[in-house]
DNA sequence: GCCAACGTTGGC
DNA sequence: GCCAACGTTGGC
Protein backbone atom coordinates (compact mmCIF):
# COMPACT_ATOMS: atom_id res chain seq x y z
CA UNK A 1 0.00 0.00 0.00
CA UNK A 2 1.13 3.55 -1.00
CA UNK A 3 0.82 6.66 1.30
CA UNK A 4 -0.24 10.06 0.09
CA UNK A 5 -1.01 13.53 1.34
CA UNK A 6 -4.17 15.87 0.38
CA UNK A 7 -3.81 19.62 0.43
CA UNK A 8 -7.05 21.80 0.89
CA UNK A 9 -7.67 24.68 1.32
CA UNK A 10 -10.67 24.85 4.11
CA UNK A 11 -12.58 27.41 3.43
CA UNK A 12 -13.02 25.36 0.38
CA UNK A 13 -13.04 22.32 0.56
CA UNK A 14 -12.16 21.43 4.46
CA UNK A 15 -11.37 18.38 7.03
CA UNK A 16 -15.63 18.71 8.36
CA UNK A 17 -16.54 18.95 4.92
CA UNK A 18 -14.82 15.84 3.49
CA UNK A 19 -16.60 13.68 6.69
CA UNK A 20 -19.85 15.01 6.04
CA UNK A 21 -19.30 13.97 2.61
CA UNK A 22 -20.63 10.39 1.42
CA UNK A 23 -18.85 7.18 3.19
CA UNK A 24 -18.62 6.14 -0.44
CA UNK A 25 -16.53 8.74 -1.39
CA UNK A 26 -15.62 11.58 -3.07
CA UNK A 27 -13.98 12.78 -5.90
CA UNK A 28 -11.16 15.04 -5.51
CA UNK A 29 -11.82 17.54 -8.09
CA UNK A 30 -10.13 20.66 -9.19
CA UNK A 31 -6.54 19.32 -9.73
CA UNK A 32 -4.76 21.35 -12.60
CA UNK A 33 -1.51 20.17 -12.46
CA UNK A 34 0.48 17.28 -13.77
CA UNK A 35 1.90 16.06 -11.34
CA UNK A 36 -0.70 16.10 -9.61
CA UNK A 37 -2.64 14.53 -11.66
CA UNK A 38 0.17 11.50 -12.23
CA UNK A 39 0.10 10.73 -8.91
CA UNK A 40 -3.47 9.81 -8.45
CA UNK A 41 -3.30 8.38 -11.64
CA UNK A 42 -0.76 5.74 -9.63
CA UNK A 43 -2.80 5.81 -6.38
CA UNK A 44 -4.76 2.48 -5.89
CA UNK A 45 -7.90 1.30 -4.03
CA UNK A 46 -7.20 1.21 -0.10
CA UNK A 47 -3.92 3.50 -0.67
CA UNK A 48 -4.41 5.90 2.45
CA UNK A 49 -3.57 9.41 2.54
CA UNK A 50 -3.31 12.83 4.86
CA UNK A 51 -5.68 15.59 4.65
CA UNK A 52 -3.71 18.92 5.14
CA UNK A 53 -5.54 22.16 5.47
CA UNK A 54 -3.15 25.02 3.74
CA UNK A 55 -3.67 28.50 3.83
CA UNK A 56 -5.53 28.31 7.22
CA UNK A 57 -3.98 25.70 9.87
CA UNK A 58 -1.13 24.55 8.04
CA UNK A 59 -1.42 20.89 9.71
CA UNK A 60 -2.45 17.53 9.23
CA UNK A 61 -6.25 16.78 10.64
CA UNK A 62 -7.42 13.57 9.30
CA UNK A 63 -7.00 10.21 7.55
CA UNK A 64 -8.75 9.45 3.87
CA UNK A 65 -8.70 6.35 1.89
CA UNK A 66 -8.61 5.73 -1.50
CA UNK A 67 -12.17 4.31 -2.46
CA UNK A 68 -12.37 5.04 -6.45
CA UNK A 69 -9.07 4.72 -9.14
CA UNK A 70 -8.48 7.70 -11.32
CA UNK A 71 -11.36 9.04 -13.54
CA UNK A 72 -11.93 11.98 -15.41
CA UNK A 73 -13.04 14.96 -13.36
CA UNK A 74 -16.23 15.68 -13.87
CA UNK A 75 -15.82 19.72 -13.27
CA UNK A 76 -13.69 20.18 -16.20
CA UNK A 77 -14.60 19.15 -20.34
CA UNK A 78 -10.83 18.69 -20.73
CA UNK A 79 -9.96 15.09 -20.55
CA UNK A 80 -6.59 15.88 -19.65
CA UNK A 81 -8.03 15.73 -15.76
CA UNK A 82 -8.61 13.09 -13.58
CA UNK A 83 -9.19 12.33 -9.74
CA UNK A 84 -9.56 9.62 -7.40
CA UNK A 85 -12.17 9.43 -5.09
CA UNK A 86 -11.72 9.26 -1.26
CA UNK A 87 -13.28 9.43 1.72
CA UNK A 88 -12.55 10.18 4.92
CA UNK A 89 -11.64 7.24 7.95
CA UNK A 90 -10.30 8.81 10.77
CA UNK A 91 -9.44 12.16 12.63
CA UNK A 92 -5.81 12.53 13.59
CA UNK A 93 -6.19 13.04 17.47
CA UNK A 94 -3.55 15.53 17.65
CA UNK A 95 -2.95 17.23 14.34
CA UNK A 96 0.45 18.20 13.16
CA UNK A 97 1.44 20.90 12.12
CA UNK A 98 3.76 22.39 9.30
CA UNK A 99 5.81 23.91 12.28
CA UNK A 100 6.41 20.65 13.85
CA UNK A 101 7.35 18.59 10.45
CA UNK A 102 9.35 21.12 9.74
CA UNK A 103 11.26 20.93 13.01
CA UNK A 104 11.70 17.02 13.16
CA UNK A 105 14.77 15.67 11.15
CA UNK A 106 13.15 12.62 10.20
CA UNK A 107 10.96 14.87 8.22
CA UNK A 108 13.10 17.09 6.09
CA UNK A 109 12.61 15.17 2.93
CA UNK A 110 9.12 15.32 2.91
CA UNK A 111 7.65 16.90 -0.45
CA UNK A 112 5.49 19.24 2.09
CA UNK A 113 8.70 20.95 3.48
CA UNK A 114 10.38 20.95 -0.05
CA UNK A 115 7.53 21.60 -2.43
CA UNK A 116 4.77 22.98 -0.77
CA UNK A 117 3.02 23.47 -4.04
CA UNK A 118 2.18 20.45 -5.14
CA UNK A 119 -1.16 19.39 -4.13
CA UNK A 120 -1.58 15.60 -4.16
CA UNK A 121 2.07 14.35 -3.05
CA UNK A 122 3.77 10.71 -2.13
CA UNK A 123 4.53 10.65 1.41
CA UNK A 124 7.24 7.96 2.58
CA UNK A 125 6.15 4.76 4.65
CA UNK A 126 8.69 5.74 7.73
CA UNK A 127 7.20 9.80 7.35
CA UNK A 128 3.76 8.31 7.59
CA UNK A 129 4.25 6.49 10.74
CA UNK A 130 6.25 9.81 11.83
CA UNK A 131 3.41 11.47 11.51
CA UNK A 132 0.91 9.00 12.74
CA UNK A 133 2.86 8.62 16.15
CA UNK A 134 3.26 12.49 16.27
CA UNK A 135 -0.51 12.80 15.43
CA UNK A 136 -1.58 10.53 18.02
CA UNK A 137 -2.03 7.42 15.92
CA UNK A 138 -0.52 4.27 16.99
CA UNK A 139 -0.17 0.76 14.11
CA UNK A 140 -1.63 3.01 11.47
C1' DG B 1 -1.77 41.50 2.11
C1' DC B 2 2.80 40.55 0.49
C1' DC B 3 5.96 38.10 -2.05
C1' DA B 4 8.80 34.05 -3.40
C1' DA B 5 8.47 29.86 -5.85
C1' DC B 6 6.64 27.39 -9.23
C1' DG B 7 3.89 26.02 -13.43
C1' DT B 8 1.87 27.31 -17.75
C1' DT B 9 1.39 29.91 -21.85
C1' DG B 10 2.60 31.88 -26.08
C1' DG B 11 5.64 34.51 -29.22
C1' DC B 12 9.64 33.94 -31.65
C1' DG C 1 12.56 24.44 -28.27
C1' DC C 2 13.68 28.52 -25.66
C1' DC C 3 12.40 31.96 -22.52
C1' DA C 4 9.85 36.03 -20.92
C1' DA C 5 5.48 37.12 -19.11
C1' DC C 6 1.90 35.96 -16.52
C1' DG C 7 -1.11 33.56 -13.08
C1' DT C 8 -1.54 30.82 -8.95
C1' DT C 9 -0.28 28.89 -4.69
C1' DG C 10 0.77 29.04 -0.01
C1' DG C 11 3.69 30.40 3.94
C1' DC C 12 4.52 34.26 6.55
Amino acid sequence: MAYWLFKSEPFKWSWDMQKAASTKGQQWDGVRNYQARNNMRAMQIGDRGFFYHSNEGLEVVGIVEVCALAHHDTTTDDPRWECVDIRAVKDVPKPVTLEEIKANEKLAKMVLVNNSRLSVQPVAEDEWAEICRMGGLKGE
